[in-house]
DNA sequence: GCACCTACCTAACGTTTGTTAGGTTTGCGA
DNA sequence: TCGCAAACCTAACAAACGTTAGGTAGGTGC
């Protein structure tokens, strides 16, 4: 039920999707989703808190699988596959944040903000880590710019296209730390 | 009466934003509006084919006031500054396209996908001559990568704050054509 | 002064929305 | 087998939506 409502969300926006179409989809009645939700908005707050959740864990597991032992660079591209696998490897939660978010009201906006706070400060804390030479008041620029150009893949990747998302990850990770010119130079990308 | 669905548009998404609201912000009731537009659809078309034209007529002006005379990463910058100038200096048009498009109905947007495909075009043809070493294949991709960055900053950027739109421009420029590591190298910003 | 057009209003229409109260089914534990 | 609680349904509610038909005020041209 909240895949459905996740898989709506991203495709129709917060209020383009009616209890009715979730509950259709999973073979219930719409009166039936307050037994499991007091209302709409408690029904997506709960599916935005996973779509960070998601975030959050692949984020982590990257931070301990491979800790101070590769290069910088290896690890921010490592965070970059973690982040463009949860938006496209983990349904549709994820993908709400970037489609979704600001079409919701903002009561529930509000109650989401700090969550992802929380996932912007691990990705502050990792860039200044990355780029130490880099001045810190352009660092939440740098941060910005690297999430436009993950989040907006959303808009064009394929997964079943010829670029495979450790491909992906590679040529976004290189465009963002060496400028476009270094995009020839990749390794064959798959 | 455009300027006013266009602001609410970018606020709040399609579905959210009824005629009701619309003729409060321009002191006229809701009914009225159908003696200029035909349909709430139809109304929204006209907005979004506006957020279009001012895009392409400030590629076209940079186009034409530097034909070839200066440096191609001047022109490439030329170019994100006039990108930047339509979704900041010219009303709420051209934020539209970035955080409402995909809130609309399908029908509205295939209508307008032609005139979205004419500015991209326009953008590949500017790359490709900016960057001829370029693979054309990385071409595409290379164009979403700078969109993204250019496209996001309607979610941070703020006109009043320090940074002037003609800096985060040759921010975003250089970030694009030489890496994250060449931002502290540039001339001080304001 | 008459006709006419543009711009707007009033008042309602049918539909859809989130939500609720009360009833029914299902399955598990004792 | 009985009881009970979780899961679901039915049927309706008030509110809000896009839309429409018919009417009114103000200005313009003849």
């Amino acid at each position: 039920m909240l895949d459905a409502a996740a898989e709506r969300l991203v495709a129709q926006g917060y209020t383009a999707t009616t209890l009715r179409e979730i509950a259709a989809d999973i073979g219930i009645k719409a009166g039936s989703i307050y037994h499991h939700f007091e209302s709409k908005e408690v029904l997506f707050i709960e599916v935005f808190s996973r779509g960070i959740e998601v975030m959050v864990d692949a984020f982590v597991d990257v931070d301990t699988a491979m800790n101070g032992c590769d290069g910088e660079s290896d690890r921010l591209e490592a965070h970059v596959r973690a982040h463009l696998g949860a938006l496209f490897e983990h349904g549709s939660f994820t993908a709400a944040h970037v489609t979704a978010f600001f079409t919701a009201p903002e009561e529930l906006r509000s109650a989401i903000v700090p969550l992802r706070d929380d996932y912007e400060h691990r990705w502050n804390a990792l860039l200044a880590d990355v780029l130490p030479e880099l001045d810190s008041a352009r660092l939440p620029i740098a941060r910005l710019f690297l999430f436009g150009a993950m989040n907006t893949t959303i808009e064009w990747f394929d997964l079943s296209g010829d670029l495979s998302l450790d491909g992906l990850a590679n040529l976004i990770t290189v465009q963002f730390l060496e400028g476009v010119d270094a995009l020839n130079l990749q390794r064959s990308t798959r």
